[in-house]
DNA sequence: CGAATTTCAGTGGAACTGAAATTT
DNA sequence: CAAATTTCAGTTACACTGAAATTC
């Protein structure tokens, strides 16, 4: 965006949703750009991130654990396949699903891409103290994890 | 989203930009469904507003002003204009202009939407306290601030 | 049988680009 | 002439729905 001539309207300048909009809008941007080194978008970084974590999954149990659409995951877990980043194989106790892996290349990948993500962190929020980051996770959290 | 299996990965849930995008999806599906009573979107409240305190103006400067895409604004001022609560017209003093102003039913629109919206707001907010809210505030405008 | 998984086709809002027509 | 404004057509990433095929 252009911000030349930026200047919202006061209700607008102190609503929250307004400015979590826009300060997700800054975030997103930072973070797109440091996926792009890679060529990859935010589903593919935290399903690698997700095997990594908690070993290999089917897609439905990765699309309940990330949050992602299965229609979604089909398409990423495809793209991630097609570059070798995870593998993919029909569970033999189950039939009916695709029991996801990280492979080597992908492990690799998913270094890269967690250290140019946490340098976005760093980037977006320059302008406040440690504590200060501290203290708006906290807040954050507290408005993701209401029931 | 369905929530029931949702456990992310450690690191994605203390990641800044991954909160900043969950808080600002929340905070965006309250202000959608706000809005949804007058039949309108994001974009319709924020021209909206920005007419009622800036009084009339071309399409390119509320553009300019509220961070909407030229071709956007072309589409959100249709909508409002054929549902008259705004009108448009030629700038005498420059043909290329469009001045668009609010109507009436405009500015009663305006005013149910904005108590909707500002409810919505403490929908979001609940889980915070009074100073909590304000620090979230103040640290998100930093960051949106940014140079 | 009903339920779960994967896949494909398609929808809709959001944010954008490119180009044309008009006017300054 | 270049630059600004409006408009339309099209693109991309994203989040979703519906339906089919397979398997439990």
């Amino acid at each position: 965006m252009d911000e030349r001539d930026y200047d919202p309207p006061r209700l607008l300048r102190t609503l929250p949703s307004w400015l979590l909009n826009r300060a997700a809008a800054a975030a997103s941007a930072q973070v797109n750009a440091a996926l792009a080194h890679e060529r990859v978008r935010r589903h593919h970084f935290t399903v690698l991130l997700a095997l990594s974590e908690g070993g290999p999954a089917s897609q439905a149990a990765l699309g309940r654990r990330l949050g992602i659409d299965r229609s979604d995951m089909a398409a990423v877990v495809a793209e991630l396949e097609r570059d070798e980043l995870i593998a993919r194989e029909r569970d033999p106790h189950d039939r009916r699903r695709n029991v996801v892996t990280l492979t080597p290349a992908g492990a690799a990948a998913l270094a890269r891409l967690q250290q140019r993500v946490v340098a976005a962190q760093e980037a977006l929020l320059t302008p406040l103290s440690a504590d200060e980051r501290a203290e708006l996770a906290r807040l954050l959290s507290r408005i993701v994890e209401q029931p």
